[in-house]
DNA sequence: TTAGGGTTAG
């Protein structure tokens, strides 16, 4: 511990400023348990702590979370008699909020009627309200604070708007923006950011972006509180685009930045842009930040490189539950349930606690992989041993395990024994297996259950129509599209993005709004003759390379891929052979191109196939 | 010499 004990002068007072000094200091470099160190120091040196000291300290302890110190402090507070000082009620508010003792800092504003009259003291007890997300006791208070005439400032709002930063709190979002506009603090950077992050919480995006976009200076906060919005609303390629105008305009990303970038790219399968990324990281220094090295694993775990996404969690040299759960899950997807299954061991083994996600990861490892003894294993574990309650993703993946193995009715127990309400994801799992396993009684049971909580999910009705329709049931067929009709349910159709130079084009079946949609069709039309193409004398490679010589590309990377779709740099083309493709894969099969001069990559919008020996992996189209 | 605040991963 680097402190360094103060010489006692003869004059008592000039002691204590020195100490109160240091404290400062080391305050101020967030150094907290070296600040408390010091002031036991202090207090056995006999030099008496003052109003001065007691910022620090309390400041220290509710940064470290040290209820009891803290509970001790105000002690040393109350018989030095500094209690009545604004700054020391206002840092005893805070500790106790921090602290999770929110009663106790009510009675420090209570007792002192003198806080009672001061902003800085409301702010704190708003601002903890905020963080205990004690709602109505945050809007009460701020109703009394304007109600007694103390100023609303910046701050206030900063304290209190966070609070509402959940959709069902919108309306008093809202009117706290009207607050801000009333009292001219909308105009304050960090107000208005503070907005813009409780709109894009809140799931109101347009309004969040209108705001960004009236905003007369942006910081990067502003920046990244939009990208994190549109990053955790789904909104991916809004991500990517906002991200390039970013770029354009000079101002810098961060860390922050770049953890929204690198989610929407596992979003997108935009694996260039997220490579892109990658060297970023490496060239700003940012490389050891833990943030940023799961959301690169993610990211390479969902491109489909699992070697890319090791390294990366080798590489860390602090793997947390997220981190391993990030490894776990991309092995997982890609149906290495052996490999999820052992990482999972090992980071018991390491000595980190499983989470909830932790278990979704390895149970729909298992699920994927069929290693369905080995799941219901975990399940077991899961409430048993380390004490977590399954939610309802937990119980759809288990669902999913047993009914994939044919165990139906166990799976229906299941569900039944549950302690928490299934959702839609969990009857969904019941009705997927029985498509496997081509039970219409169950199917129908489970839709109706599926259909009462997500009746505007299309997806369910094509699954129950397509397992009439196996059974060659058209009345079955018949009474799902009615269905449908009379619930003026609609598919949505299919689309693929393309990513070119970072930026990413929505392309739908048949679609020609795009400026070189002439070129591009030309272009696939000749790829598709080429797939088509009975064996000739010619091989495959021989015709690729005429076509690309015909188009004055002479390439000696020219990559005719069977297996996995290679997208890498190097192949520019990439033609499957006698391949077998669900309708939904069509489009993409069709866009499956990277043309050398154009620069396109193609991948599906909404999931990852992947071929092997020309077959598709969605075993539910066969 | 002093107090209160906003953005990040599965």
């Amino acid at each position: 511990m680097n402190v360094k004990l103060l010489t006692t002068t003869r004059n008592g007072a000039t002691a204590t400023t020195q100490w109160n000094t240091r404290l400062r200091e080391l305050a101020k470099q967030c150094l907290y348990s070296e600040a408390l160190t010091l002031y036991l120091q202090m207090l056995r040196s006999g030099s008496p702590p003052n109003a001065f000291c007691f910022p620090f300290v309390l400041k220290s302890c509710a940064s470290l979370v040290l209820p009891f110190s803290g509970k001790q402090l105000h002690c040393h507070v109350i018989r030095s008699g500094c209690d009545p000082e604004p700054f020391v009620l206002t840092s005893l508010i805070s500790m106790y909020c921090r602290c999770s003792l929110i009663d106790d800092a009510r009675k420090v504003f209570d007792e002192n009627p003198k806080s009672r009259e001061l902003t800085v003291c409301y702010n704190a007890l708003l601002s903890g309200y905020a963080l205990n997300s004690r709602v109505f006791n945050a809007v009460t208070l701020f109703k009394r604070m304007r109600k007694v005439g103390v100023s609303v400032n910046s701050v206030t709002l900063l304290a209190l708007v966070p609070a509402f930063s959940v959709p069902e709190f919108l309306g008093v979002g809202r009117s706290l923006h009207g607050c801000c506009v009333k009292f001219g603090l909308d105009v304050d950077l960090s107000v208005a950011n503070c907005l813009l992050t409780m709109y894009m919480k809140c799931g109101s995006i347009e309004c969040g972006r209108r705001l960004f976009d009236q905003m007369p200076e942006k910081g990067l906060i502003s920046w990244n509180a939009v990208i994190s919005g549109y990053a955790q609303n789904g909104l991916a390629t809004n991500v990517l685009e906002l991200y390039r105008e970013m770029l354009a305009r000079g101002v810098c990303p961060d860390p922050v930045t770049l953890v929204g970038v690198l989610s929407s790219c596992a979003h997108l399968g935009a694996r260039s842009v997220g490579g892109e990324v990658e060297q970023l990281i490496k060239s700003n220094g940012f490389g050891l930040n833990p943030f940023l090295n799961n959301a690169l694993i993610n990211m390479y775990s969902r491109c489909g490189n699992l070697v890319k996404a090791q390294a990366v969690f080798d590489a860390m040299s602090v793997k947390s539950v997220v981190s391993w759960t990030a490894i776990i899950g991309g092995y997982g997807m890609h149906g290495h349930g052996e490999i999820a299954i052992h990482l999972f061991d090992e980071m018991i083994k390491s000595g980190i606690k499983p989470d909830g996600a932790a278990f979704v990861s390895v149970l729909s490892a298992c699920s994927h992989a069929g290693l369905t003894a080995e799941g219901m294993d975990y399940f077991t574990a899961m409430e048993g041993k380390y004490r977590l309650q399954p939610g309802p993703e937990h119980y759809s993946c288990v669902v999913d395990l047993l009914g994939r193995a044919g165990r139906l009715n166990e799976a229906l127990e299941l569900i039944k024994s549950m302690q928490v309400e299934p959702d839609g994801a969990v009857w969904g799992a019941l009705l997927g297996a029985c498509k496997i396993h081509r039970n219409i009684e169950l199917a129908e049971f489970a839709f109706e259950k599926v259909i009462g909580r997500e009746p505007a999910n299309i997806g369910y009705y094509v699954l129950l129509s397509n397992i009439y329709s196996e059974a060659k049931n058209l009345e079955g067929v018949l009474k799902v599209r009615v269905m449908m009709r009379e619930r003026k349910l609609k598919k949505e159709p299919g689309c693929s993005y393309v990513e070119y130079k970072g930026k990413v084009h929505l392309f739908l079946a048949g679609d020609r709004s795009h400026p070189q949609s002439e070129e591009i069709y030309r272009m696939l039309g000749e790829l598709e003759t080429l797939v088509k193409e009975p064996n000739g004398s010619k091989t495959n490679q021989e015709r690729n390379k005429e076509l690309l010589a015909g188009m004055g590309v002479h390439s000696e990377k020219l990559a005719i891929s069977f297996g996995l779709l290679n997208t890498e740099p190097g192949a520019e083309i990439v033609v499957i052979k006698n391949l077998r493709v669900c309708e939904d894969c069509h489009l993409f099969l069709k866009l499956v191109s990277k043309i050398v001069d154009r620069q396109f990559v193609v991948r599906d919008a909404t999931r990852f196939h992947h071929f092997r020996d020309g077959y598709c992996s969605c075993k539910d189209y066969w």
